[in-house]
DNA sequence: CGCCAACTCTATAACGTTGTATATCCTGTG
DNA sequence: CACAGGATATACAACGTTATAGAGTTGGCG
């Protein structure tokens, strides 16, 4: 910059106003500064200026692992959509381990970060609240529901009880759940699993908790779900996985098992992933609005980073849904 | 730091050297320092020591887009891995665009960052050589071939001739192509291509350019291909993905038109995403070693980012692969 | 006892930017 | 024709760290 305002002839300082569009400058002198920038091909020093101002013009992402296709396409739809605003992300991956998530929460990570877009998996609101700092954090997700925080979740109980639905209307009676534990009542299993349970009673359809099937949210957390349910002997005509990846995982193990998809039984998911679509047969699910939840978000978290405002109690923003009926239950 | 040197009854140099592990610090001194620091719960400003240091410890990642499961996948490898070596990954989505790849390579990404994990797929070498700067770059994948630059690939070719071998080896004859033209000779399609028609050659099966179809490296790609194969009559009795995409979208749209797999046509695939496990049936695919890829790459960046030695002409490491036999193809 | 060399610590000056306070230049008015 | 007051530009300090050079402080050895 020293350089510029030589070539230029002014002060160091005036070229910093023309690079921060101060208001009061000469069109001729800005003209002369811009020139000297071009012909010395100068590019501002992003490190002195964060270090300067504070900000680092950097949003962080937590989230368990970039590897879970829901989240690469969040990542990838808010990476697109900071960088219209100015902005990149920067992504941390937590495993849903604690200490992962206490680190990102606390550590250089933060640091390096104006706000955070923070999935939470291990921690509580308090421990959050606890360490949160001054920094703004958006919450995304359902493990945190504290109204104290930032929040942007999805429909999870009426998309739920809307797929439900869809299967009770096709005439499934014994329809399987995997993902939760027949107790749950929070986070997304819960509320997904919550919403299960209403569309069930508002059919008058009895709930059996011995088609709730706790797994894990991956494709072989599906399949080895079917392989305890057939072991089991329950009977059951349905499967609503609580996300794609179990659905499909299900559906994978029932196809093997020669388990006709849908005739004997119909099998649903949950987000809406691009693989449903492409699944054979297509799978049918429920999409949550991921870009709705990724441009509330970020407008969201970057409006308190900038906004003068003092996070006036915590924003609750809930994303629509659409239910997408395909071939894995018509 | 300065409140830390102060509790200590130190300077400000003696903090920032027990900090940095520096040899000639007594215990005693040391550990009046890390009691100040554990007192005031002090952390070194990372912006602060990028300035002075001129180092982020940040790596850069470019790829053309993060929902695509293999660079997913990709991603969240290397950030545990670069994790593990004390570096960050920072990631910047192309989207095969020239005009983002050159930002990328030249604009205040790559000042962020320490050195580049590179994946081009639009600008050629002599462009990335011209603008290359003096950071450390490594190529990921085929596009770039330029012995002057640090190359991590794959055995493409040797890959894609095992799996058509395999193809071959099931008494399949008629196997089309999906995702190259037939003329085909350089970057990842024309890599596989070849190795393609070298398993054809070496089996004595004469080499069709009607089976080779073009198509976009998704999902949607292969199925439509399948349509145009369909459509113009063309008989075929496997499918060879050149990704896993491909193949996934293929075989979807082979069994929505009632073709069984592998019975009536065998599919086969590229990459071993997770996805490939738990498809309908599952899919036949080459493992083209991505965590060697991961591993191998983030070593030469770093080794090359701390090295002293400058830059001793390109290194080319190529992964090893794995054929995985699954049921689309047995 | 004196002196060299190794050890331990410190003062100062950068890294490249922007906020604050201040200086200088206009322009139009009374 | 002086001068108020906005417009324009500048000097200086500061953000929090580390490199450099050098100042004490030991201890060993002749």
């Amino acid at each position: 910059m020293n350089d510029v305002a030589r070539a230029a002839g002014v002060s160091l300082k005036t070229v910093s106003n023309v690079l921060n569009d101060y208001e009061f400058i000469r069109p001729a002198t800005k003209q002369k500064v811009l020139d000297a920038i071009a012909e010395l091909g100068y590019e501002a020093n992003l490190t002195a200026r964060s270090l300067r101002s504070g900000k680092s013009r950097m949003l962080g992402l937590v989230l368990s692992d970039l590897s879970v296709p829901y989240y690469a396409e969040l990542a990838s739809r808010l990476m697109s959509i900071a960088t219209g605003r100015g902005y990149r992300v920067l992504v941390e991956q937590s495993g849903a381990e604690a200490a992962h998530e206490l680190s990102a929460l606390q550590g250089p990570f933060r640091q390096l970060t104006d706000g955070l877009l923070f999935t939470p998996l291990a921690l509580d609101a308090g421990t959050i609240a606890a360490r949160q700092g001054t920094k703004p954090i958006v919450m995304l997700g359902e493990h945190i529901t504290d109204p104290r925080f930032d929040l942007v979740t999805m429909k999870n109980s009426e998309a739920a009880a809307a797929i439900t639905a869809h299967l009770l209307a096709g005439g499934r009676r014994r329809i399987a759940v995997l993902g939760a534990a027949a107790g749950d009542t929070t986070d997304s299993p819960g509320l997904r699993l919550n919403g299960y349970k209403q569309a069930l009673e508002a059919a008058g359809v009895e709930f059996d908790p011995a088609l709730v099937v706790q797994c894990d949210w991956r494709r072989d957390g599906g399949a080895s779900a079917v392989v305890g349910l057939a072991r089991s002997g329950v009977r059951f005509d349905a499967v609503f996985g609580l996300n794609d990846a179990i659905a499909l995982g299900a559906m994978h193990e029932l196809l093997i098992r020669g388990i006709k998809v849908p005739d004997d039984v119909a099998v649903a998911g949950f987000d809406d992933i691009d693989e449903a679509r492409f699944a054979s047969p297509s799978l049918t699910t429920v999409s949550p609005g991921m870009e709705e939840i990724a441009e509330r978000s970020i407008k969201l978290l970057i409006d308190r980073i900038e906004g003068a405002e003092p996070a006036a109690g915590g924003v609750h923003v809930e994303a629509g849904f659409e239910l997408k009926v395909r071939d894995s239950a018509p």
